[in-house]
DNA sequence: GCAATAGTGTCTTTCAGACACTATATC
DNA sequence: GATATAGTGTCTGAAAGACACTATTGC
């Protein structure tokens, strides 16, 4: 071990951008700040790497500890390590995704209370370049903490990279969803309205969803089918 | 910094995926190991990130260090931190694309002699789940130290991924290039061969490039325009 | 003129967008 | 039947693939 112990060490962590969609909006978990540094500010629940355990590992440990939540789809976004991101010392932080259905999101909410939900104003496609405001539920944009603006601004983007080609959307609905519910899911991450009959083709015809041949209850009106992903267990 | 050195720390390093383009393949620089572990194998030039530095200057100083290059297109492409990937305690690597067109990379080999090229074969298209062989220029594969055949894996999908909508393709070619180099760089990337005039339109019809009205020399027949990215510097 | 590749014209096929329509649940 | 949304049929237009063709260079 001798030649790792040559340099100081940077310390390391792991950040979640732990999202759901609530409302036909793309909603994400913050922390409000109870110390130094960033008092009072938002933050993504994050903490420090142990030594014995890998990194996805420790993003399942955070999201179980922290937000008290389970079954996430849990994917690396990248890696921040800018010398002056934490005031207090080097601390390379690698980003990671935990999306959720909406209602194991939400049972865990009222477990808790020194979180809260803000829902992301996903600028208009083209780009998500500049920083995402994050927007509380009484409608105050939130101050976000450390680069956690960078961090969730990069997490859209590279949402709408992988949303067509990957099954990454689904981790966002529940395990049985209606065809609106998983556009409303496109919808809100692309920020543009897409077209209700190229979608629907384009899904159906994909080979991922399996009907299930129950529909939708309690919507006053003509009910729509429920779908699953094929690949998931019932 | 108290808080931050209460938990023993893994340390941070930087591997280098650093690509060309040789012979219509795709090529990879690697470095012969001489001390445990993994003694003989091949590994990407790598080294420890400094506390004073940022993950991507890290990444520039070990090219200049290591590789004896500049220049490169530098992007961070994935974070590997399994807690055994090195025997001799936990490291956390933050793999990094360098990419260079074939002439700054030929100079470089030159001036040292401990590096060694491999070409990659890559697998046909439909996913690059599998390790991805490198064979050196004699035609062994070689056999790769750490976890570098994953990481090379994960580049190529990732190379494979951004190619159509990003620029990134471009770093494997020099300032000037033709259609036909362009061409080349895809279908190695892709490992499948494309429609000429549909490749020929869409690139021209992106807006991305400038014709420079010159041409190729020396070919024996016709020779190619040449033509430049418009973004970058003459 | 020959060899070899650059570069193009055009037909076909595939697929997304638009839009209007039909279907079906609750009330 | 009224309402509201689910779900579809079909036209149009944009872009990719296929393929054959013309163009231009060195020899």
């Amino acid at each position: 071990m001798s030649d790792l112990d040559r340099f100081p060490k940077p310390a390391a962590t792991v950040d979640l951008v732990l999202m759901t969609m609530r409302d036909a909006r793309l909603t994400v978990l913050l922390q409000q700040r109870a110390a130094d540094p960033f008092v009072g500010q938002w933050a993504l629940p994050g903490g420090f790497v142990r030594v014995e355990e890998g990194l996805d590992e420790a993003a399942e440990r955070i999201l179980t500890e922290k937000a008290r939540m389970q079954g996430a789809w849990i994917e690396q976004l990248y890696t921040f390590g800018a010398p002056g991101r934490d005031p207090r010392g080097r601390v390379i932080t690698v980003a990671y995704f935990a999306l959720l259905p909406r209602a194991r999101f939400d049972a865990a909410m009222e477990a808790t209370d020194d979180l809260a939900l803000a829902a992301l104003e996903v600028p208009w496609q083209g780009e998500t370049g500049g920083p995402i405001k994050a927007v509380s539920a009484s409608g105050e944009a939130l101050s976000l903490a450390f680069d956690h603006g960078d961090i969730l601004a990069l997490a859209v983007k590279r949402l709408r990279g992988k949303l067509d080609y990957t099954e990454i959307g689904f981790a966002l609905l529940s395990d049985r969803f209606t065809l609106r519910e998983l556009q409303d899911v496109h919808e809100a991450i692309l920020g543009r309205s897409l077209n209700k009959p190229a979608f629907r083709r384009r899904m159906l015809e994909r080979g991922w969803l399996d009907s299930t041949g129950k529909r939708e209850t309690g919507t006053g009106f003509r009910p729509a089918e429920l779908y699953r992903l094929k690949s998931r267990k019932g």
